[in-house]
DNA sequence: CTTTCATTCGAAATCGTTTTCGTATTCTGC
DNA sequence: GCAGAATACGAAAACGATTTCGAATGAAAG
């Protein structure tokens, strides 16, 4: 019951440690008729190799690391959720942390991860995160290492992520296709590159149409969160009655907006559309429901850990790895709100 | 840079592997001086054991395995934020896998975590979970185990759990109080023990304030999903107009619920009331907010861990395990839905 | 000056697997 | 019958840390 070892084996079958190996591996200098007669028995008996043992040989702990700036949002739950099986079916495991969108913690994580031998480190970066020596000791050390979601572009990393200027830009047509022509923005914190693209996408997109852009009707969340929508929308009502549309970084602001203009019988969309971003399970059961763009959170993992996967064989054959960078596609979903 | 070995150190300070190692580890047989020469410099290049190596002897992986139902959800995915917090505090990396409620799935989790020699394993039980081979595996194993939230009557683990029938029964004593007298119930599947006693607790309640139980009043969530409350409460509004109020087994169906009320344009709470459980964040979004159960989360995945954390100590010892059952405080959350 | 004992250190075995390098055996062709 | 090549297996050295046991040194005691 207790785990087995080749050693176990070895003498039950009467051969060596060693051929006991190589015959569980095929190597070819093992006859068909001793290989069968392992692989019966080790099957027989549920043997698997202590993964410990293997390692110090190895160096291969079958293990990614996966770090995650919030644990408990939807979409990066999602995102775990592609990863972890992708992972499954390649026979890896996930150890998972969080960087509560913390620098310092952050670099903590990377630092345990590269201490735990993992083979490989998904991530999404913190919005905190303005240096990169933690990245390069990765890099530095040869590990593989993917971005999702959040990535920088200061370094030519594997990533997987969605393009958000133009999934800003489809969002902020929308609204000006159902005739709204003053579009105010709840945008996300400075830093993380989402935040700025989305912003970029709106700002795009007014061009286009011709609308002027006013930076008074910039908003900034900086915790993404339902509360500074909510405020916000106060904002918007109490101080820019001509805003007639609000176009937010995610859903989260934008449900704090759609709460407000509730309590104060403002109706969406005809007195003011409200559009999010991500299409979070929430977006589809609040009243009015929530337009917004759909993020692939589970293809997202799952191809993050496909590009992982991909640069693990090519350092193990020594080939110079190529850093890919997939864009996945992301969906404008109407709903009632707009 | 890259990992160094006590045998590096060893090297440099003219000393064996051996003093190096138990200069490091406190062992009274090595000088003060040599103790702090020896600790000085792996200080100084950032030494930490090799946890693969190191397992070989200790067999302490410093990993536990969580495997969740669901990853997606707001309350677990809580949970395991409790649990992570808990194991970097005791500097242990934390795997986790999903069952997907899936029995099928948990066993071959279990099955994952044992080969992988994790140091002790905390999950809470798949609804679909009927047998208990793969508990009773770990164990025979000598690992420790402890569930939360969702465990089995059938095994005497330590867990750390609610009191539901206690939080439902409070639940529904709300809405009593608020004088509704016919109160429907959005049960859960049939199996798992938080589901059932929920149940009771409403029962229970119904029975303390002398009102009749109505089985054709009771509806079974067998996905505890919103859409689930949602065509529920059609057969309610169509078929038992005499209902005044909902109280459903978790957050998802009660809101399902309230977003048909809201387009049948029903007034909650007056016509209607609806009580959920878990307290979710979405709970307080939605309009009406929703009044609910709060489940702590976090301080579970906590006290889970450290559960965890004494058995594995008295198992150290040489120690019978006791093991315990801690039941966490729920609060009855009272918003505009009641 | 020997004996005893505490102090401080190291050699070596061990954990379980992988892999290199030999060796023994059989098989080929001439 | 014999050189040379396959073929099938095993001994042993890693991987890096832990720990047992023994040895060396110096101090204290007689």
């Amino acid at each position: 019951m207790s785990n087995l070892t080749l050693k176990d084996i070895a003498k039950t079958l009467n051969l060596s440690i060693t051929t006991v190996s190589k015959a569980l591996k095929d190597y070819p200098d093992v006859s068909a008729k001793t290989k069968e007669r392992v692989k019966a028995y080790a099957n027989e008996v549920n043997f698997t190799p202590n993964t410990y043992a293997a390692f110090l040989r190895t160096q291969e702990s079958k293990i990614i690391g996966v770090i995650i700036p919030r644990l408990n949002h939807y979409f990066f739950s999602n995102v775990l959720r592609g990863i972890m099986n992708a992972a499954e079916e390649h026979n890896y495991m996930v150890i998972v942390l969080n960087s509560e969108e913390s620098y310092e913690l952050e670099q903590k994580q990377v630092d345990r991860l590269l201490r735990q031998n993992v083979d490989g480190i998904l991530m999404s970066i913190a919005d905190s995160t303005h240096e990169l020596d933690h990245i390069n000791k990765i890099i530095a050390q040869k590990i593989p290492l993917v971005f999702f979601d959040k990535y920088s572009k200061l370094s030519d990393c594997s990533s997987v992520i969605i393009n958000d200027q133009k999934a800003a830009f489809a969002a902020v047509e929308h609204l000006i296709r159902q005739g709204k022509k003053n579009i105010a923005h709840f945008r996300g914190p400075l830093l993380p590159q989402n935040s700025i693209d989305r912003f970029l996408g709106y700002r795009k997109a007014l061009e286009h149409y011709g609308i002027e852009y006013r930076k008074e009707w910039v908003f900034r969340c900086d915790d993404i969160s339902s509360d500074e929508g909510y405020a916000y929308a106060k904002t918007v009502v109490e101080n820019h009655p001509e805003i007639d549309a609000v176009f937010a970084v995610a859903d989260m602001p934008a449900i704090g907006a759609i709460k407000y203009f509730n309590e104060q019988k403002i109706a969406i969309p005809e007195q003011i559309a409200v559009m999010g971003f991500s299409n979070w399970k929430i977006a589809n059961l609040i009243t009015p429901s929530l337009s917004t763009i759909n993020q692939p959170g589970e293809l997202m993992g799952q191809k993050a850990f496909e590009l992982f996967y991909s640069e693990l064989q090519q350092l193990k054959k020594g080939d110079t790895v190529d850093r890919q960078i997939i864009e996945l596609d992301t969906d404008l979903i109407v709903r009632s709100s707009t």
